[in-house]
RNA sequence: CGGGAUGUAGCGCAGCCCGGUAGCGCGCGUCGUUCGGGACGACGAGGUCGCAGGUUCGAAUCCUGUCAUCCCGACCA
């Protein structure tokens, strides 16, 4: 391994890429625009996919798994959604590869697909087809499905977690009797990821709605929440659609009401992907490495030795054995670093690229105080305490942490939205500072369009929360009802 | 998909212009000394030069194609 990494202000893109890669989170893989997400990258997921599926059966849903291939026909079913994935969709032609009598293997030209097929870039059109064969009455709804699962888009420019061709992510596909019940869906789940996002991430939001431009191909309503990070760039971190009967009168699907009368179906999706793990990483790291919040980090402790003879050793091991007993008890992960072919310098630095939030040292110094040494990685702080009740301490500094790291990202966070009057002063801010930027608009997609050729920027949402107040457009000088974010965005 | 750059040992790079069969640093292996912030010494292993063609007596080096990565653009719920 060498020495460091780039720094944000040096390169903020490639401190990333060296950051993901360094960290062994992920790596690039043969296959154009796919990444190997590696042992420890996973583990983090895993954490996020654990939490988020309980969640998800906290509020009622059931997981189920529908087919990678999507027969080309159901695409045309629904004209938005076709438009919106038709350019980024890998297509399957045949089934069989042949030896070409040379020794090359070939596409066996004999084996064309009668009808071609898609590989998902989101089940919408595949599960609304199964709907009807399962919908006939109010007495079958809601359904709430969730499925995890990996979809395919054809990215033209990919970076690891980002923005990848395949990606792991999660989409939950609600039906419904009533436009009230799946609108009220559709926030609910809004609200979970937001939750999830703040309390897990440590990452504060923005809770909120698209505009037309933005919104999801099919759905009449996008949810999403929006993140900051590091760089003034804004990511969104996860949408949630009210799809309307969009996809109902796409597939027929109807049911009879409880008056005996035929309506189609109400449908939401919703979803979150392992770019929150590109969202995580670039929200809290620094030019040591990564920097993990404790709920997520796969592992929470690192304890390292500092010996000169082998009876040292034995003694701090035996100490070491105590305090993860102890530690297991309260269910923090911990990983005992003995190895003797690396010296502890050389520890500390690699335990703090891969973000590990507390280090345990211990030396002979320490065993004969009765101490150790603590060291947080969030704020590269380290303090000498007493090995008693260690477990309680690093308990409670673990959970202080997590809030700690969460109420710097909202303090950059709160810094870094700007309420702008002109159009000169939104330009000025977009270039110097950075971050969202609030403005008055006009409400239409031209002007959104125009702002985005000028300047880069688009809308990131019109918050939830927003008050109205009367304005002028910061574009166009028509009237405006309320402020909208603007960012630059991933 | 357009413009630019890159691809040589696990990683980072030199060599390429001016063709003659590959080198440096880190890492890796063994042994020894070390060990409270990325240790040191000695010896050693490791490369069909991204891949496929072509030119040539001879190609890492020249030509063509192709694949991948990075940056900029277009595109991207």
């Amino acid at each position: 391994m060498s020495k460091g990494i780039t720094s944000r202000s040096e390169d903020y893109s490639q401190w990333y890429n060296e950051l993901v890669t360094k960290a062994d989170l992920a790596e690039h893989s043969a296959v154009r625009g796919c990444m190997v997400i590696k042992p420890y990258g996973y583990a983090i997921w895993e954490k996020m996919q654990a939490t988020l599926d309980q969640m998800f059966k906290d509020t009622g849903h059931s997981n189920a798994y529908f087919p990678l291939f999507i027969p080309k026909s159901f695409f045309s079913k629904e004209a938005s959604h076709v438009e919106g994935f038709a350019t980024e969709c890998a297509v399957v032609t045949h089934y069989r590869l042949k030896n070409d009598g040379t020794g090359k293997i070939v596409v066996d030209e004999n084996a064309k697909l009668e009808e071609e097929l898609i590989v998902r870039p989101t089940s919408e059109t595949i599960i609304w087809n199964t709907y009807r064969g399962w919908i006939e009455s109010y007495r079958d709804l809601p359904i709430l499905v969730n499925q995890w699962a990996n979809v395919v888009r054809w990215e033209m420019r990919t970076r690891l977690f980002l923005r990848t061709a395949e990606f792991l992510w999660q989409e939950g596909h609600t039906a419904h009797a009533t436009e009230q019940e799946a609108v009220e869906e559709a926030e609910r789940m809004l609200h979970v990821y937001a939750d999830f996002v703040e309390n897990w991430l440590a990452l504060p939001v923005v809770r909120g709605t698209k505009t037309e431009n933005e919104r999801f191909a099919g759905a009449i309503n996008t949810y999403c929440i929006e993140a900051l990070m590091q760089d003034g760039k804004a990511l969104q971190a996860g949408t949630s659609h009210f799809l309307g009967q969009n996809f109902a009168k796409a597939f027929d699907v109807k049911f009879t009401s409880k008056e005996g009368k035929l309506d189609y179906v109400w449908a939401t999706s919703w979803g979150v992907s392992t770019r929150l793990m590109g969202a995580l990483i670039m929200a809290h790291s620094d030019d040591a490495g990564l920097v993990l919040p404790p709920k997520l980090a796969p592992i929470q402790v690192v304890i390292v030795p500092i010996y000169k003879t082998d009876e040292e050793r034995n003694e701090i091991g035996e100490l070491a054995d105590e305090l993860i007993a102890a530690f297991k008890q309260k269910g923090i992960t911990v990983k005992y670093d003995d190895r003797d072919t690396q010296r502890p310098g050389f520890k500390f630095a690699e335990w703090e690229l891969k973000g590990v939030p507390v280090r345990i040292t211990i030396g002979a110094r320490d065993l004969k105080q009765g101490n150790v040494e603590i060291a947080r990685r969030d704020l590269q702080s380290k303090e000498t305490v007493s090995k008693e009740g260690l477990a309680d301490t690093v308990e409670q500094l673990l959970e202080a942490m997590q809030q700690s790291i969460y109420d710097k990202a909202l303090a950059y966070r709160n810094a870094h939205v700007t309420e702008v009057n002109s159009y000169e002063e939104f330009r000025e801010v977009l270039e110097s500072k950075g971050g969202f930027v609030s403005a008055h608009w006009d409400g239409t997609v031209e002007t959104e369009k125009r702002v985005k050729e000028e300047t880069k920027a688009t809308i990131r949402c019109i918050p939830l929360d927003n008050k109205l107040e009367e304005g002028t457009c910061i574009f166009t000088g028509k009237v405006s009802k309320q402020r909208v974010l603007f960012a630059k965005a991933y």
